[in-house]
DNA sequence: CCTCCGATGTGCT
DNA sequence: GCACATCGGAGGC
């Protein structure tokens, strides 16, 4: 399966964290190695982990936040799924304790703000989100209407539809693109 | 050691 | 639309 149908497959699934349950509202796929928007387009000690078995969490820093990806495979292609949105379903109170005076479709949205929510940090990397503990994903259950268009915020290969979201859903992230964008066609 | 910079978030114009 | 807080990763020297 690639990583496009998997982002796709995540839609609609529920995810625990540190006593808060979130529904997945909006994914992006990174495709790894062929993917120059992908932090493993260059192998390093960060990005090992997405060379590594699926359903793995790679979570990494940018810009002071915690964003989450759950690694796809297959390894040579160290592709991942980042997690951008999710509706809060359980543990309302204490994702609000994290997240602060918020509406509620806003306590999970956007990447750094899901981790937030869900208390999310690098001492849940590498957690295999099919066991858990700290984190684990749950299968799915309702199928979903999905929505795709470009990635929010990065600077290549910004043209790719690779951004998908529940159809309609009011805690998805509204779309800005990267100030110095490069289209797709410049990726390699 | 130092510089650049980003898969962000917020606030202001 | 734009500025900037904020900080670790990555690479140049």
């Amino acid at each position: 399966m690639s990583v496009l149908e998997q982002a796709r497959g995540l839609l609609g699934r529920e995810l625990t964290a540190h006593g808060v349950t979130v529904r997945i509202t909006e994914v992006e796929a990174y495709g790894g190695v062929t993917d120059p928007a992908s932090h493993a387009y260059t192998r390093t000690a960060r990005s090992e982990i997405m060379y590594g078995p699926p359903w793995r969490l790679y979570v990494y820093r940018i810009h002071g936040h915690h964003c989450a990806n759950i690694v796809t495979g297959p390894s040579e292609e160290a592709a991942a799924v980042l997690l951008r949105a999710g509706e809060v379903v359980d543990g309302q109170e204490l994702a609000c304790e994290r997240r602060g005076e918020v509406p509620h479709e806003a306590l999970g949205r956007g990447p750094g703000n899901l981790c937030r929510a869900l208390g999310i940090t690098m001492a849940d990397l590498d957690i295999d989100v099919r066991v858990g503990p700290s984190v684990v994903l749950a299968p799915k259950v309702d199928d979903v209407s999905v929505s795709e268009g470009p990635r929010v915020g990065v600077r290549r290969a910004a043209d790719r539809p690779w951004r998908f979201w529940i159809t309609g859903d009011p805690t998805v992230s509204t779309y800005r693109r990267h100030a110095r964008a490069e289209s797709s066609s410049d990726d390699g």
